[in-house]
DNA sequence: CAAAAAGAATACAGTCTGTATGTATATTTG
DNA sequence: CAAATATACATACAGACTGTATTCTTTTTG
């Protein structure tokens, strides 16, 4: 009975333990934290060793941020799923932030996000990473707003940035507990004002 | 040549050592970062040893609250000093705007308080926190903008915890690199749409 | 002043991270 | 296709840190 070697290029060896790899640490990242997840932990969920993981990550940091990474994905995705195409570039904004808030709501996805990942990855590595992916729907629909008329004309940037805090601590503010509809009619209201 | 004992009370002692401890803790979190900092660095900064830190605080996260109830309480105090009365209660708003963001312009600050607290001690944590100190500033401006008028009326809770994000985000951008002028400039456009 | 309590120092156990070293599997090259 | 090389992976190790247990010292109390 000889051992069938079962061969795998060296490209699907690489997928199959950094998807579990990056599976396993995202459950563990988002139930127990950062800090509280060690890499031995993480190794065993995936089916691995320590050695697998650090030839392929830099160091526990790394791992973390390819978390972060496809979370912040998949966020994006969700979001540009439920959101077909507005007539509107303001009602876009708004149909946008429901689409946020929904994404967002999946246990714990906030804090691994808003709270753990500026704190491991550092805040402007963060916001970078962030425009890559969401960041972008925001940004895009203030400025067609903008060049509409719709709203007010501010600096375009800090304007995408300060928003883009309000829809943040939103998220923050429902997981904990806080009105979904209060938080997205005071939204609406800030929206509202910066009409011209 | 005896030595002289130098006999302290048991208050000063505990308010020696626990004094010493916050200030070098706050200095090398400010500087190296909560994770980055050991407690070993810690007492060596603060001529003590290990066991008086863990006689004194249950363990680093505890030292580490500790220092940012005191910059919270330094913040505060700062707003509070730097805004004597305001006579209409939407520019206190925007003074006390203006003087946060001079609070936090303390180097670090913002990494501590906005990014590594809500990480370590957890986000109600530290919204409760922030609410026994500077957090009452926002409010009660609001409440008083509100009941006499000046803005829209929306539910006072969720409109203060979605316009602090503003400032915390502000504070933020502008260690970023971000021109102040501008961040407050929008943040200013955003209240002046709430007046009704 | 003796006993009790509180402050503080030392020693220790357990855990984690990152690296160094060694082995097996793929890929490239002659 | 065989040897050489590179890549994937596993094991062993060194250093550091956290929190606790223990012991000693100083202050307080009866």
């Amino acid at each position: 009975m000889q051992e069938l070697p079962t061969p795998r290029t060296n490209r699907e060896r690489t997928e199959t333990t950094t998807s579990a790899l990056i599976a396993a640490a995202r459950d563990l990242f988002l139930s127990k934290g950062y800090a509280g997840t060690g890499t031995p932990e993480i190794v065993k969920k995936a089916g691995v060793t320590r050695g697998a993981l650090y030839h392929h990550f830099e160091d526990k940091k790394a791992l973390f941020a390819a978390v972060v990474e496809a979370e912040l994905s998949a966020v994006a995705d969700q979001i540009e799923r439920a959101t077909p195409e507005a007539a509107v570039p303001f009602d876009a904004l708004v149909e946008g932030g429901h689409a946020f808030f929904d994404a967002m709501a999946v246990e714990a996805r906030t804090r691994l996000i808003l709270i753990e990942a500026p704190a491991v990855l550092g805040w402007e590595k963060l916001r970078d990473m962030d425009r890559k992916h969401g960041g972008r729907t925001l940004h895009e629909g203030l400025d067609a707003a903008m060049k509409e008329g719709v709203i007010a004309k501010l600096p375009l940037e800090t304007l995408a940035t300060m928003l883009s805090a309000l829809f943040d601590r939103g998220a923050l503010a429902i997981e904990s507990g806080a009105n979904p509809g209060e938080v997205q009619q005071v939204i609406a209201a800030i929206f509202d004002g910066l009409r011209s």
